[in-house]
DNA sequence: CGCGACGTTGATTTGCCTCAACGATTGTGG
DNA sequence: CCACAATCGTTGAGGCAAATCAACGTCGCG
């Protein structure tokens, strides 16, 4: 069996197609309309999302009532709610898909099966939670030493296709700003 | 043995007596004076360091020279590079002791050696980065949606005895402002 | 075709920074 | 244990990056 999923799994740690069935087996695959839901605010996550195809965020609503991206994901990411899935507590964000997308959906009751019967799962979750906590510390670096007109250039810089996928004003709520300035700011550029 | 560490780990994993032992073998403790470096900027981070007493922090050297406080940790908290720490590639943070501490370092190779022969502890490590990932969306939230003086009066309510702990430019480099702006703050409070 | 969502532009405002100078407190060597 | 330096904290004047607000283009979709 290969699957975008499961060639994800397997740069990380070893499986055998038996345990590929059993890891498969307690997954589904979901197709996500645009600007569908798969979490709002107030509910309990249940499942880590992995996007085979499109894109998602997860957002909050902020006090004036404008929607603020806090992440993205894209082909073969992984997104959610983390500690809401952790400590099974209402979350305060919304996971919504920006573009039709393809989704499997891991439900964390089956993750924790699976650490019991498989337990180098657990390893990969654990490189993916390192590697996601790792690279929080990078964007918190960032948003600490650069200015929002940095920020914006380090990110087309990083991801340029990406840039042109979304609309401004999701990426704009992203980058921490307005998207008025983000519309000044491409002005700038030739 | 009943120390910190295992205290800590015991809440999320069982382990037995020789299982402890092992697990303690591979890691030592150090007494770190005040402003003592546990890492430098442009080294590879080999360890995760767990807070037994004391405080430590990561910080990073701005544009201008100054030092960016990117995390604290306080008793049983662990720190580290993590994004260094899991590509072996070389740190842009600095980890510094801000009082004198006690600290266990956790080598990142004992914690793969443990991954094999005990692999429930890759679990407690997978909890441990997923809660720190967690709590780091949760951060980006606050970041996007407070105020300066907002994450201050946060921070304050949150951890109010920490606040008195630490000297007043490294909080306000915490919270992504200027020492002046903080006393412009405290001011303002009766 | 028309409406609503998205993007642009410019005028004005503001939260926070910068810089400079001055107190307060801490630590250290004589 | 004191003196004095270094570090840390405060205050105020002035400046700038980015927000706010309002008005107007434009595009895609039902």
């Amino acid at each position: 069996m290969s699957t975008p999923l499961i060639n994800h799994i397997k740069q990380f740690i070893d499986l055998d197609e038996h345990e590929e069935q059993i890891l498969l087996a307690g997954t589904q695959r979901q197709s996500v309309k645009k600007k569908e839901y798969l979490l709002k605010e107030g509910q309990v996550c249940k499942a880590n999302y992995f996007v085979e195809k499109g894109c998602l965020r997860i957002f909050f609503i902020g006090e004036k009532g404008e929607e603020q991206t806090a992440y993205f994901a894209i082909e073969n990411w992984w997104i959610s709610d983390y500690a809401s899935l952790l400590s099974q507590s209402p979350s305060s964000f919304y996971i919504q898909s920006v573009e039709a997308s393809e989704v499997i959906v891991f439900p964390y009751a089956h993750q924790e099966a699976l650490s019991k019967g498989i337990p180098q799962t657990e390893r990969y979750f654990r490189i993916l939670m390192q590697k996601a906590y790792g690279a929080s510390q990078m964007r918190i670096k960032y948003l600490y030493s650069l200015s929002r007109e940095e920020m914006y250039r380090h990110f087309q810089r990083q991801y340029p296709d990406f840039v042109n996928r979304i609309p401004q004003y999701m990426l704009a709520s992203f980058l921490g700003f307005t998207p008025e300035y983000l519309s000044e700011i491409r002005k700038k550029k030739i």
